[in-house]
Parts: C-alpha cells; sequence; structure tokens
RNA sequence: GGCCCCAUCGUCUAGCCUGGUCUAGGACAACAGAUUUUCGAUCUGUGAACUGGGGUUCAAAUCCCCAUGGGGUCACCA
C-alpha cells in the first residue's frame, strides 16, 4: 500500500462518459480504494462552446450508475477562474509568460517553454524522453480568460495536492509541457502513469459508428453494472491469475498498476454479453424480479396484468437464458402481445410439413380439454396422445413451440405454454391449424 | 510528415521486470460431440498465437538493435 493517495478523474463535460472515461475513472478509483487513497472529482469545463450541463449531468449519473462514489469534489474549474488568472500573472511577472496577440487580435497568456530534455518516469512505460526544444510556447490563459487544459489541470493538481495522475496515455504529449509548468512554479512533482486506450472491436479508435459507447447506452440496454464494471478492469489489468468474474472487493485488494498493461485493447461486446450473463445467473431472482419488471415497463410493455406470481416464475424460468434485460425482452415478446412475429425458417421448418396440421388439430383438442394447466398436466396428456399416435414427442413439441412461440428457439415447451396460460395457447394453436389447413399462404405476423 | 507509445491465439489476457519449469496457460468466440421436446441453455472435447530480421547467451516469448505494423499527438479542444 503507498501512503497518502489521492488521485482524480477530471472529464470535460462535452459529451456522455464513456468507455475509455469510465475506465480511466474505474482504474483512479481502484488505486485510490486499494491505497486506502482520496479519489476527487473535477469537472474540466474550461471549453465554453462544448461545455453542456446536460454532459456534467449524465457522467455523474454514470459514475454513481457504475458504483464509482468520489470523496471530494465534484469540482468545477469554470469556477475558479481567478485562480488560474492569478498563477498566470504570476508566470508573467517572473517573466516565465508573456503576453502575445495572433492574427485575429486576440490576446492571450503563452508559457516559455524551455529548451532541453524533460524525462517522465510513468508508472506503467517507465523512462520516457522528449526534446522540449521541439514544443512550442503554449498558451496557458486564452482571450476569454479561461485557462487551457494543460495550465487548469496542473494548477488544479497541484493545489488539490494530487500524488498520482492516472490517465489514459494519449495524454503522454501533454506532460512534458505540464511538467515545464510545474517546474515553473516549484509545484512538487506527482507520479505518472499513462494507461493505454480501449480501441473499437475494428482496432480503430472508438467512437459513435462503433455503436454503443457511452455508460448510459449499456446501462438502458439492460446490462448489470458490476458486470460492465468487472469487463472494463479485466481491459488494461489482470488480477495475475485466470480468473475473470471478480467482485468489486476482490478487484480493490488485487489492484496495482505494476499488473496494468501497457497495450491498448479493442473492447468486446460478444464477452461483455457473456459476462453479463454470468452476473445474472448470480444474482438471485428476487432482486431480479424488479429490475425486469422497470426495464420491461420502460420498454413499454404493458405490465399493469401481470400478478407477482406471474412474474417470478417467469424470471425463474429464464434464469440462465439471458444475457441482458433487453435480450430477455427480445426472447419473450410473444408472451406479452397478442400480435406475435413468425420465424420463417421455423416456420418452414417445422410447421409446414405433412401431417402437422393433423397432429396440431390433436393437441388441441386434448389440450383444450385440460382443466389444470400446469406443465405437468400439459406434459403427460401430450405425451399420451403422441404414445397413443405412435409418433415421436419431438414431432409434436417443435410444431407447437413455432406455433406459440413463433420461433424454434424457446426454454421447456410447457413450462412456456403453462405461462401463456390456456387461451392464449388454444388461440395460437387454431391459427396455426387453420394456415395449415386452409391456405396454404406463408406465415408471417399474425394477428391473434 | 515530426515527435511519442505499443507489439503473445480472431478478441481479452497469463508468462516478460528477476532468460531455462513454455512441446506458451486461461477466458470469450468458433468448431465438433453429448444431452434434451428445441436452442442462442448445459456438459465434454478440438483447432487457434510469441510480427519479421539481426544480435547477446550454453539457453530468449522473455534482454539489446533495426525493420514492419498499429495507435496517439502536434489548437486561444480537453
Amino acid at each position: 500500500m503507498i501512503s497518502h493517495v489521492k488521485v482524480r478523474f477530471a472529464p470535460s463535460p462535452t459529451g456522455y462518459l464513456h468507455i475509455g472515461g469510465a475506465r480511466t475513472a474505474l482504474f483512479n478509483w481502484l488505486f485510490a480504494r486499494h491505497n486506502k487513497g482520496v479519489f476527487l472529482l473535477r469537472i474540466e469545463d474550461t471549453d465554453q462552446q462544448r461545455s453542456t450541463e446536460e454532459a456534467t449531468q449524465a457522467i455523474l449519473d454514470s459514475m454513481k450508475w457504475l458504483g464509482l462514489d468520489w470523496d471530494e469534489g465534484p469540482y468545477f474549474q469554470s469556477q475558479r477562474l481567478p485562480v488560474y488568472r492569478q498563477y498566470a500573472e504570476k508566470l508573467v511577472a517572473e517573466g516565465k509568460a508573456f503576453y502575445d496577440t495572433d492574427a485575429e487580435g486576440r490576446k492571450a497568456i503563452r508559457f516559455k517553454m524551455l529548451d532541453g530534455v524533460t524525462e517522465i518516469n510513468d508508472l506503467i512505460h517507465g523512462t520516457i524522453t522528449f526534446d522540449t526544444s521541439l514544443i512550442e510556447d503554449f498558451v496557458i490563459l486564452k482571450a476569454d480568460g479561461f485557462p487551457t487544459y494543460n495550465f487548469a489541470c496542473v494548477v488544479d493538481d497541484a493545489e488539490m495536492g494530487i500524488t498520482h495522475i492516472i490517465r489514459g496515455d494519449d495524454h503522454i504529449s501533454n506532460t512534458p509541457k505540464q511538467i515545464g509548468l510545474y517546474k515553473a512554479f516549484g509545484f512538487k512533482m506527482p507520479e505518472f502513469a499513462h494507461i493505454p486506450m480501449i480501441l473499437g472491436e475494428d482496432g480503430s479508435r472508438l467512437s459513435k459508428r462503433h455503436g454503443a459507447t457511452s455508460v448510459t447506452e449499456y446501462r438502458d440496454k439492460g446490462y448489470l453494472p458490476h458486470a460492465l464494471v468487472n469487463f472494463l478492469a479485466l481491459l488494461g489489468w489482470s488480477p495475475g491469475n485466470d480468473q475473470e468474474i471478480i467482485s468489486i472487493p476482490e478487484m480493490i485488494e488485487k489492484f496495482t498498476l505494476k499488473r496494468a498493461n501497457k497495450t491498448s485493447a479493442q473492447f468486446n461486446n460478444i464477452k461483455l454479453d457473456w459476462m453479463n450473463g454470468q452476473y445474472i445467473k448470480n444474482t438471485p431472482v428476487e432482486q431480479l424480479i424488479p429490475q425486469v419488471q422497470s426495464f420491461f415497463e420502460k420498454s413499454g410493455v404493458d405490465m399493469s396484468k401481470i400478478t407477482p406470481g406471474w412474474l417470478s416464475d417467469f424470471v425463474k424460468l429464464y434464469h440462465e437464458r439471458f444475457k441482458t434485460f433487453q435480450d430477455l425482452l427480445n426472447q419473450t415478446r410473444f408472451f406479452f402481445t397478442d400480435t406475435i412475429e413468425y420465424d420463417l425458417a421455423a416456420v418452414n421448418k417445422f410447421l409446414k410439413k405433412e401431417g402437422v396440421g393433423e397432429l396440431l388439430k390433436e393437441a388441441y383438442s386434448v389440450i383444450s380439454r385440460i382443466d389444470t394447466f400446469d406443465k405437468k398436466t400439459l406434459e403427460d396428456s401430450l405425451r399420451a396422445l403422441t404414445e397413443k399416435l405412435g409418433v415421436g414427442f419431438s414431432r409434436l413439441a417443435q410444431p407447437m413451440r413455432v406455433a406459440i412461440t413463433g420461433k424454434s428457439v424457446s426454454a421447456g415447451v410447457f413450462e412456456t405454454m403453462e405461462l401463456l396460460g390456456k387461451e392464449k395457447n388454444l388461440k395460437r394453436l387454431d391459427c396455426a391449424i387453420k394456415n395449415l389447413c386452409e391456405t396454404s399462404a406463408v406465415m408471417r405476423s399474425t394477428a391473434l
């Protein structure tokens, strides 16, 4: 454990919190918690054009949803303008910075970059060397009175006592400028740790065209926050063994920068889905129920007639079979609507077969006579039927599944039928029979 | 283009610092088989990588150099 650790996450509120930012925040948080240090949040809103309050809110919401609680802040740089001005003027007074007017007539303060060699002792990369004569005198205070990123960042990190700067390695090239500032002020130098970026699934920089890239999108698609955190933690860090599912306390206990990677990682939705499925399985049904309820409601499903008992059976039946709440909804829409979508391939493969219509008619009459409509009775009577007719049970089960769910893939057919209820089962069977027996038309989306 | 960073299965990674135990381990995905009323569920299994070239060394995935490839950055954006 390193003593007196203080780290920060310092996003700029120009958009939602994306996956890469979330990972940076997570590493800082984990580092702070592991070392019993302080995690601070600072909003770098020095771009008057692009900063928005909605973005700030979205970032805060995302952090909370992920469970990344901060101990200090959020501080807003826009509220510290006099501080930056004062520091900038100090440099001017000492001859380390100067006023400069550009071609457009804007007057700003520039920092005099000293020529020489600057070394960064990066905790992840080791020594990185820069020739500072290649770096121009950069603006530290803009014409609008706002500081630039490099300046505000250094002033704040120093004033706020940040000991370790953990950030994306796209900031490596900013570091010599910031070190120049630290030296000019005589500030105590922090440690730097530049973690690799997260790339899109095709290996290029993460952007909107990669689909979901923001934390809120994953939340809205029905992912569990702990699963996302677990997945993100493993992107660029490893506990050192073969463990894939790691609890937050365990992550905190094992997190060290020494085990952080240098290589950028490609995001992989498929693995995230698998991981989320693992977390779903490990979550007790009782906890899942309210989450399913609210996700379905938000998605426009009419849950008003759903009883607690039914919902409980429903979640139990699908517990091992869904990866995200959105996935669950996609799999089970046929329960909640009278207009089901038939999968054409499934219809052709199982319904449009010789003798299926007759078989379904027999099943229909058996089912219509069942009074106690539960899976046990259904199984007993339907199996008895196929035995009587001398056909394998799957000859009946498959067409029935398609007729009832519209798909060839579903949970157990009896459990599904029980949950769906007698009336709807009969309606859907009837519809299938009619389509098969009375017309040769292809079933598509059929209103029941 | 200048400067900087990086380089192990398709993907995430272990191993690298402290060369030998690596005929390179795990996970996701893929594929095959099993099971089952179906499956995107479950179980079992298979294929799959040290970017290339030089060194150093008895010995290199591990250390050094070069090449190549990928990424980042060069704003009064952050």
